[in-house]
DNA sequence: TTGTACGCGTTATCAA
DNA sequence: TTGATAACGCGTACAA
């Protein structure tokens, strides 16, 4: 590890010099002793100390990923291939622009801000934040945060949001099921808060301007613990009977739905017909290949970085960034239009 | 952001005490002042400067995880189950250690190294490597280092490796079908270096156990890049009547085929076997249901983290360390047994 | 064009 | 038990 300090005395030069160098401040340097001094980082391959460089500049060239796990879903958070192609589109960007990532998962969100205060983190993107963090974080940090799929009040008050029109996504999808000849839908998630109440509330918005009315059985609440996911399914496909269509809050649950119901001997799409949203390649890969929502979320990723580089550059962001959907036709959706006679 | 100078100066005293306690000695401090220092402390929220802590002792608490990129995969890698599964085992061990995870993906060796020495990276994970990299690697970085899945041959010879008996896997998923019956088995893989060759040769001594010769059409060569993964399919489908049963190298590539050929009619187990090596989410959830190779990836992030650990700590550990696998008998492979009479 | 000297926040050494 | 002070490596204002 040489230092700026011992190449200067080994080639009897100050430190202002080698530095000026290595900053490309030619201007200030001649041409001699340039060329000199580029040959010699060149031959003892020198690489800065992050830490002093970061001390002396009070920046750090990172940008914190946090990524707030729910308790009832740590285990499957990173395994969904969401947060995987997420990761990918921001550590790419960061990557590109020069930058360091830093990831952090933790349901915890003191902990979250400690860590990125301790490494003087230029900038934040967070994903998976709630109403209150919202406001807790604002206080504290006082550095650019870009926000994944957040519908924080508080939050969308201080940060920029990345996300989706997740209600017209929802009510494009429910409305395609209704077109295609279905009344009886039901919904399905774990949750009614943010991303998943901003689908639900898409799904009711279809059924109401179809004049089906919305009732509380049509709401299927699945329990994804792995304890607890198995009876949740039996549960679940009992329900089934009951509806044409169920409309699940994401790919992943509709696949996990798919397989169960296959394993009960229950047809999709002639028995049952079911939607996604998100369009990952659970979907992508499953036969019948489910009909779902797409959502890009590698750009999501690369969008929310470059959001944040923007501002880190000191350019004005709009408060919300909505990226589009469109829907994916495949083959878990009947149509009973024909079939109703 | 306050700092010590600043705290020392207000309670009147010196930077060094402050130190003492904020360090828990103690010892070092009479009870009155610690706890004055301690009063104060928790009521400015006082969060050290790592950059500062870094520079002075000269660590950084920092564990690279670095991704070695294929190039013509970059885009399927961040978005295979298996990498995100093993970054999310990775980052939970790194952080209840103390530690920071910075995460690096990338394909070229040189700049993973120069990005880790310029952060001063306490240790290293990395996955993805080969042969070359591995010489360039000891060569430049004297740090605990330890490697993910790696067959490289230098590598091994300076890092700890972490990875699973992958020919015994493999063979004994090929036994498994042999002993079903089958004669007439492919190998399917994009590749013959590293862990694919490994699984190829776990393959290939079952065959020969079993005195069944391999020629080289038995070999099936996958080609992953999205321009080219229609065609290939469509050319690995019609060899499949060739063969009564496929060993696919991933259950990603063991489900994309299992897609490919629903959409032509082929019929899975019935018209021929296919199996896997992994048991992710894509497999578990795929119906007809993948036999495959279980592996746990998330407990080989895990032991690879700790295993870093235990070497930045100053313990020993051996060489090789390689997780067991066991088979997981789904629905994908026919039994040929009854079928031949 | 080049060099000196100081500050960044922390830890460590040694003296008081 | 406490306090000066040097050191870590780099950047930079200012002086030469």
């Amino acid at each position: 590890m040489i230092t700026i300090k011992e190449i200067a005395k080994q080639l009897n030069m100050s430190t202002t010099t080698v530095s000026n160098v290595i900053h490309g401040k030619t201007g200030e340097v001649s041409d001699d002793t340039l060329k000199k001094v580029q040959d010699f980082l060149a031959k003892v391959d020198y690489v800065p100390n992050i830490n002093a460089r970061n001390l002396a500049q009070n920046k750090s060239k990172i940008i914190g990923l946090a990524l707030k796990a729910r308790a009832d879903k740590y285990d499957n958070l990173i395994m969904d291939p969401f947060v995987s192609e997420l990761i990918g589109g921001v550590e790419e960007t960061i990557r590109n622009a020069g930058y360091f990532m830093m990831l952090y998962i933790s349901s915890d969100t003191v902990e979250i801000m400690r860590h990125v205060s301790t490494w003087n983190v230029d900038g934040l993107i967070l994903f998976g934040m709630l109403d209150d963090d919202g406001i807790r974080v604002s206080e504290k940090y006082k550095k650019p945060i870009v926000c994944i799929d957040t519908y924080s009040i508080e939050g969308l008050k201080h940060f920029t949001n990345v996300g989706l029109n997740d209600e017209q996504g929802s009510y494009d999808i429910t409305n395609y099921l209704i077109k295609m000849g279905h009344k009886k839908i039901a919904f399905l998630s774990d949750n009614t808060n943010g991303v998943d109440l901003a689908r639900l509330n898409g799904y009711k918005m279809a059924l109401s301007d179809a004049k089906i009315s919305f009732r509380q059985s049509n709401f299927i609440k699945i329990r994804p613990r792995e304890e607890e996911i198995q009876e949740s399914l039996r549960e679940i496909c009992e329900k089934v009977k009951d509806f044409t269509a169920i409309v699940c809050v994401s790919d992943l649950y509709a696949v996990t739905l798919l397989a169960a119901l296959a394993d009960r001997g229950i047809n999709v799409p002639d028995d049952i017909s079911i939607v996604g949203f998100d369009d990952n390649m659970l979907g992508k890969l499953h036969r019948p290949a489910l009909t779902t929502v797409h959502q890009d979320i590698k750009t999501k990723g690369i969008t929310a970085a470059s959001t944040l580089l923007k501002q880190l550059a000191g350019e004005k962001t709009p408060n919300q960034i909505q990226l589009p959907t469109h829907l994916v036709l495949r083959d878990t959706v009947k149509d009973l239009r024909s079939a109703a006679k």
